[in-house]
DNA sequence: GAGCGTGTTCGACATTACCGAAAGGGTCCC
DNA sequence: GGGACCCTTTCGGTAATGTCGAACACGCTC
């Protein structure tokens, strides 16, 4: 692990976390490191315009250079390639925003977001990252995972996002293993107050989560009164969909899938 | 400049351009550096998500870790954030596609993308890197640089993308007068065939170009009989009013537009 | 105008990461 | 099925490398 990468990733994360603009000090007293050192990485980091420095504050921000890499990363994404037109049909079948997800540490980012088919102003969240344990393809992915990886989310901290947020390892352990016998995650306002979510997961060639995909709206609209079934109906049949697209054989996920 | 985070950066570009899998060997031929110091980056580069590899075939690709900076970033992005809702009018008001750039190395990167107000699919394009000189985001931008930026990229390599591209220095240097001249740019279809763009530059409170915003379509829609004009008003218009609202006092912005 | 708070520079120390060589693991071809 | 290749990965010595304390320059507040 070379420890001057390693800081400089941990620069990285800090600036992308909450407050955008932060000087050298503040920088240095939340990673812990002496000053020269923090300022030494943000010049290396500034010069590859992954880091931009305000002229006039000093103050230190992220650079345009991650934007970019961004983007490469979502052009080379091969769930995401692979998921485009399944997504935009599960749209257009279920009448509801539709989203790709996968998981990057505890956090699960959003692939690709197709609006809901109806031409209200909606905004776009490709690149957002959501707290696995708050949202529908969380927990979809998180139930197929191999057993440890599995462990390690329900043992880190979690922190509430409305008052319906499950955050106990108890609660959580029993959404997965109602994932596990369903086979798709219901979410009901846990991230956001108003919001469900209905994902079922993806898995690869090799069998295992790459992801899921799955439909996001009002509660109202998503779990009222037997729409429930026909949209987790119509979400794991995308899923399945795209996990064949992705050359995962039966055997593979379906073995994960009853583990 | 520190050695280490450069190299880390360069294993990042690398896998952000073009080709999205890359084997260690790869990476370290065309960096020029030994298998084993490529391998030790990699390696932290993967803890921290920023890179991923994949399990089966052991190349390396982009981690879902940059998309999330990347979004951090434009959250972060004053210039974005002022230019949201004036995008929009303007996107109403010339009925076209509107892009919000800025400059980052050598390539204009696109932070927001407003549709063309018609229904018709059309791709998002946030975070999209185009080179400078063959878009008109870039040849408003470089007009305005202070003139040692704008040597150093009249300086630089440059590729055509059409056979409209103009690369020569000289070429550019008059398209840049020109542009100041008028205080717009208009390109034809220099970055995609059958596409032409109309953007101006945007100030920030220093009185320097913090980007531009344009307007991109269809040429013949564009750049037809007399419907120019009127698109340059109103884009110029814009710039003037999102350079406004981030502070640029008439002064500045003023002075450096006459320079 | 003094005092504090910045971001920044300098230079010595020893930690740190680099690289050559060689070992595991996989696949393809014979 | 054996062999040869290519790939990623491990090891350990070396010296280059980044780290950190102390001091500088600048702007803002009081």
């Amino acid at each position: 692990m070379i420890q001057s990468v390693e800081r400089a990733a941990a620069i990285l994360a800090v600036l992308g976390s909450g407050t955008p603009r932060l000087g050298v000090t503040e920088i240095a007293d939340r990673l812990g490191l002496a000053k020269p050192t923090v300022f030494g990485l943000l010049r290396t980091l500034v010069k590859h315009d992954l880091v931009a420095q305000d002229p006039v504050s000093g103050k230190y921000s992220l650079g345009a250079g991650v934007l970019q890499l961004g983007n490469a990363y979502l052009d080379g994404s091969e769930l995401r390639a692979r998921s485009l037109l399944r997504a935009e049909s599960l749209a257009q079948r279920a009448n509801e925003a539709v989203w790709v997800a996968t998981l990057s540490g505890t956090r699960v980012i959003v692939l690709h977001h197709v609006f809901r088919p109806d031409n209200t102003v909606q905004i776009l969240e490709v690149g957002a990252a959501i707290p696995w344990h708050a949202c529908a393809p969380g927990h979809a992915i998180a139930a197929y995972l191999p057993a440890e990886q599995t462990a390690a989310l329900l043992s880190g901290e979690r922190t509430p996002l409305t008052g319906r947020t499950k955050t106990t390892r108890a609660a959580l352990g029993q959404a997965l293993a109602q994932v596990r016998r369903r086979g798709y995650a219901i979410e009901n306002q846990e991230a956001t107050v108003g919001d469900a979510g209905i994902a079922a997961p993806i898995f690869s060639r090799e069998g295992t989560v790459a992801g899921a995909v799955g439909v996001v709206g009002p509660v109202e609209r998503l779990l009222g009164r037997g729409a429930e079934d026909d949209l987790a109906r119509a979400v794991t049949e995308s899923a399945r969909a795209i996990s064949r697209d992705l050359g995962a054989g039966r055997g593979g996920a379906v073995l994960s899938a009853l583990r």
